[in-house]
RNA sequence: GCCCGAGUGGCGGAAUGGUAGACGCAGGGGAUUCAAAAUCCUCCGCCGCAAGGUUUGCGAGUUCGAGUCUCGCCUCGGGCACCA
């Protein structure tokens, strides 16, 4: 070879990797390391996020391996979900086969990029194998007590009579009929993940390893409180509605309270709905819109005075009245409130709407009360003064006065101290085909019955149309059809599939025995477990790894994991996405229709289509299939090779931030990577005799890169580790040391760059003699007597301000180091006579002079 | 609306409270070449001839010293329980 050519190199080693089986996962004698990355969604091609992900985890993977450990590094597929549906709808076609031929489409794009996967554990959650064993442990919970039913709302789109996900009401409105959204209630199964908020909340503290965000992210969403539970008696309500309970975080408030509020689906609202037109049409009116948090509280916050009223608890003549409101949610405390508009935004701007009373409780604690323009809501550890205060001292925190308002309630009687999460239980029931059926039959005789774990899987019947909208295993016409598995009569099955997130909640289990006739292998799951290191996107800081939290938990109850595997993942690491504009015209309805990068001309004042026509460009958003803002990895590769592909999404931008992806620096990198492998062909055949003060130099710079590379990648930092390895070529190519120093430099230069770019490593390695696999040699280590500086420059600040350097010997006393300074021609410049009145010598950073 | 982040040259970014701009891209100049590509050398935050001044989204504060810590804003991004 002549050139660095990866198109023969590449394919080349990843034959020799895998005729040596380099990546298949042994357990041996050896300390394990489990590094997984979250498996992908087939959407049928990689993109650029793909390739970051994945090549993150391989240098984590590629690392361990070199440092002595015996590694598993799996991949799999994400495959149940909406978009087969929705690809099976626009055009034709079945989910099943979308998705597998997806998947194989993907794994053959994946290949060449030379990850460090042991292939042979792969699988997708919709394998009848991986979900049937996800049914028998649905099963297993159910009987301990982990899953129950419940009505629960969903969005309901009454045209096309359907239920539709968050993601498909857009304003309010069904994504396809465009009909205004309806709540409706139907009955669906539960996890009881809120039976463990307090360990999911406490064992937080233990995941040292996780970034402090998703930490404080997952304690905000399993959100805590402290508050009082107490009723309202109440006037004139209809025959069993004497009292309402309400549940608040802030008693300490009771006294500004001008109001009750109760949620439109209370009990109370559903009593006068029946009663009273024109509460019915109001609690319709509340109804309409999404179930998501984002609408509710940003649609108009509307209300309508019931007349009812209740009587204060602190004082029996004063009554308030009651309003139902469309912010109060019957999933959170009790569906009922008391507003309290001078403490609380949201009551503010109610009673200011309705013409309700605004009293302050408490002011600050230096202030007078005045007349307010907004809400006063200043931090509950914060000292306030209580001008309406009936518990606790005048002056206190906001705590101190909630917790003696529940303290006096508790003993007089009339409400007491509740402990409540904001977090809800799983519901997992989705109205869909391509998922994971749920393993329950319905029988008219013995009611609610599981399947027998002798009949699962449950698997999906093949022949189903989406030619109408709606859940296709509704309408099959035989496959709900099935026998109780109690009393042997005819009997129906559950039509309703679980949510994917289920599917994505144990797969890191399922990795360490992938084949296994049971969910999982107690002796692998024990070896293997737990994950030391996750890396996935922070978009699922919440909900996907705390239902995972949850899901591990309860497969350890159900004895399908080891208690060490509650927490299952060790480390986390959450990475930037890759984004790129989005390019888009309008149809002639003027809906947006979106172009892909590659067929839009981009100039620096806009952009256009190749026919000329102009181009609406929205600035960087998350790669997104739907918003066709992808690129694809596979012209990199073809192009440049894996390894242009892999070191450039490492290079630069730090790894957990989002990068916007410009075409740019792949020939940059192509560029630089021709230069390595020229270096080591040259070294390879150089004869140069030694040199010692040179061969002494480069030996440093290959310490000093050892070291850089090594905590870049300890560090999560593979920008900063890239950035060494460019200094370290660098001080290769100037050095003018012997060939033996030199192979040395570059051999360990092999070293260190084969967790990125493994392909070009192996090369560089087998042209200047190495022995087997650069993949299979020890991480090499730095000589720290190699590390040690002899002199260190020191900048002089004046006053804060720099105006000098000097460079002495390390070990230089301070007194010394001082004397040099004051002497110094341009410190006695700046001085300019002045008497230095302190002195401030950091040794080996900086000498500060405060004039 | 609520919760959580991020913001540094033309660009991506670096910087245990201690020389802001490592490393890379783009750009300027030069060498090589008949010429070009490739390669190599070199310069490169901004203002200024220079001395010097100025500079980390904006505004305050703490400190001998702040990109880094505190408070208040602005902008952008993620999540908000049926997108995955």
């Amino acid at each position: 070879m002549t050139r660095y050519d990866p198109a023969a190199l590449e394919p080349k080693w990843q034959a020799e990797w895998e005729a040596a089986g380099v990546f298949a996962a042994r357990r041996d004698d050896r300390p394990k390391y489990y590094v997984l990355e979250m498996f992908p969604y087939p959407s049928g091609r990689i993109h650029m996020g793909h390739v970051r992900n994945y090549t993150m985890g391989d240098v984590v993977a590629r690392y361990k391996a070199a440092c002595g450990y015996s590694v598993l590094h799996p991949m799999g597929w994400d495959a149940f979900g909406m978009p087969a549906e929705n690809a099976a709808m626009e055009r034709g076609g079945h989910p099943r086969d979308w998705t597998y031929a997806n998947i194989a489409d993907m794994r053959s794009q994946m290949k060449p990029l030379g990850l460090s996967i042991d292939w042979a554990r792969e699988f997708a959650t919709c394998d009848p194998e991986y979900y049937g064993q996800q049914q028998a442990m649905f099963l297993d919970m159910l009987a301990a007590g982990l899953v129950y039913r419940k009505a629960a709302v969903v969005n309901w789109d009454p045209v096309d009579m359907t239920v539709l996900a968050n993601e498909q009401v857009i304003d309010g409105k069904g994504w396809r009929s465009g009909a205004p959204v309806e709540r409706r209630e139907l009955t669906q199964w539960f996890f009881r993940i809120s039976d463990f908020a307090e360990d999911l909340l406490d064992s937080l503290d233990r995941l040292t390893h996780w970034p402090e965000k998703v930490r404080l992210m997952q304690a905000n969403w399993i959100g805590k409180s402290r508050g009082l539970q107490f009723a309202f008696d109440t006037v004139d309500a209809p025959a069993g509605f004497d009292r309402i309970e309400v549940y608040t975080t802030r008693p300490d408030t009771l006294l500004g309270a001008s109001f009750a509020a109760i949620s439109a689906d209370h009990p109370l609202a559903r009593a006068l709905e029946a009663a009273d037109p024109a509460v019915a049409e109001f609690v319709a009116r509340c109804r309409q819109g999404g179930t998501s948090a984002e609408e509710i509280e940003t649609a108009e916050k509307i209300g309508l005075d019931t007349g009812i009223r209740v009587r204060h608890p602190l004082n029996p003549d004063w009554h308030l009245p009651v309003w139902i409101a469309n912010f109060i949610l019957m999933d959170y405390g009790t569906g009922a409130i008391f507003g309290c508009p001078a403490h609380d935004q949201r009551d503010f701007d109610f009673a200011t709407k309705y013409g309700l009373p605004v009293t302050p409780v408490f002011v600050a604690e230096d202030a007078e009360e005045t007349p307010l323009a907004e809400a006063f809501v200043p931090p509950k550890s914060d000292r306030v003064r209580y001008v309406r205060g009936f518990a606790g001292d005048a002056v206190q925190t906001g705590d101190q006065g909630v917790a003696a308002a529940i303290a006096l309630a508790e003993a007089q009687g009339w409400g007491r101290g509740v402990t409540r999460f904001r977090l809800r239980d799983w519901g997992l029931s989705r109205q869909r085909y391509w998922g994971c059926p749920i393993p329950i039959v319905h029988c008219p005789a013995c009611g609610v019955v599981p399947e027998k774990k002798e009949n699962l899987p449950v698997e999906l019947p093949h022949d189903v149309t989406f030619d109408r909208p709606g859940n296709p295993l509704d309408r099959h016409p035989t496959w709900a059809a099935t026998t109780c598995p109690a009393c042997g009569g005819p009997a129906r099955r559950e039509t309703d599939t679980m949510d994917t997130f289920v599917d994505s909640s144990w797969y890191f289990a399922r990795f360490t025995a992938p084949r296994a006739s049971t969910p999982t292998d107690a002796a692998e799951a024990d070896y293997w477990m737990n994950v030391d290191q996750y890396i996935g996107g922070i978009e699922h800081a919440i909900l996907h790894l705390l239902y995972s939290r949850f899901f591990a938990r309860a497969m350890h109850r159900t004895g399908h994991l080891p208690a060490k595997a509650v927490e299952p993942f060790d480390a986390l690491f959450t990475q930037g996405m890759v984004t790129h504009e989005i390019y888009l015209t309008r149809d002639a309805a003027g809906r947006p229709v979106y172009h892909l990068p590659e067929d839009v001309i981009r100039t620096e004042t806009g952009a256009s289509l190749k026919d000329g026509t102009a181009v609406e460009v929205i600035p960087s958003a998350k790669m997104s299939k739907s918003k066709k803002n992808v690129v694809d990895p596979m012209n990199i590769i073809a192009q440049f090779g894996a390894d242009t592909a892999r070191w450039f999404v490492m290079s630069d931008s730090p790894p957990e931030r989002d990068v916007e992806w410009t075409a740019a620096g792949a020939e940059a990198t192509f560029k630089h990577l021709s230069r390595v492998w020229r270096m080591a062909d040259d070294i390879a055949r150089s004869t140069a005799p030694d040199a010692p003060a040179e061969d002494l130099a480069l030996d440093r710079a290959t310490a000093r890169a050892i070291a850089d590379v090594t905590a870049g990648i300890e560090g999560f930092a593979f920008n900063k580790a890239i950035a060494a390895l460019y200094a370290f070529a660098n001080a290769v190519q100037k050095s003018s040391a012997g060939a033996a120093a030199k192979r040395r430099a570059m051999a360990t230069m092999a070293q260190l760059m084969q967790p990125m770019v493994p392909h070009l490593a192996e090369e560089v390695w087998a042209l200047l003699g190495g022995q087997g696999l650069v993949a299979r040699a020890p991480w090499p280590k730095a000589d720290p007597a190699l590390l040690v500086q002899d002199s260190v420059t020191l900048p002089i600040q004046i006053n804060g301000k720099k105006r000098a350097e000097i460079t002495v010997p390390r070990d230089m006393p301070a007194a010394e180091v001082e004397e040099i300074a004051l002497a110094d021609p341009d410190v006695i410049r700046f001085l300019g006579g002045a008497v230095p009145k302190k002195l401030i010598v950091v040794p080996g950073r900086i000498i500060n002079v405060v004039a």
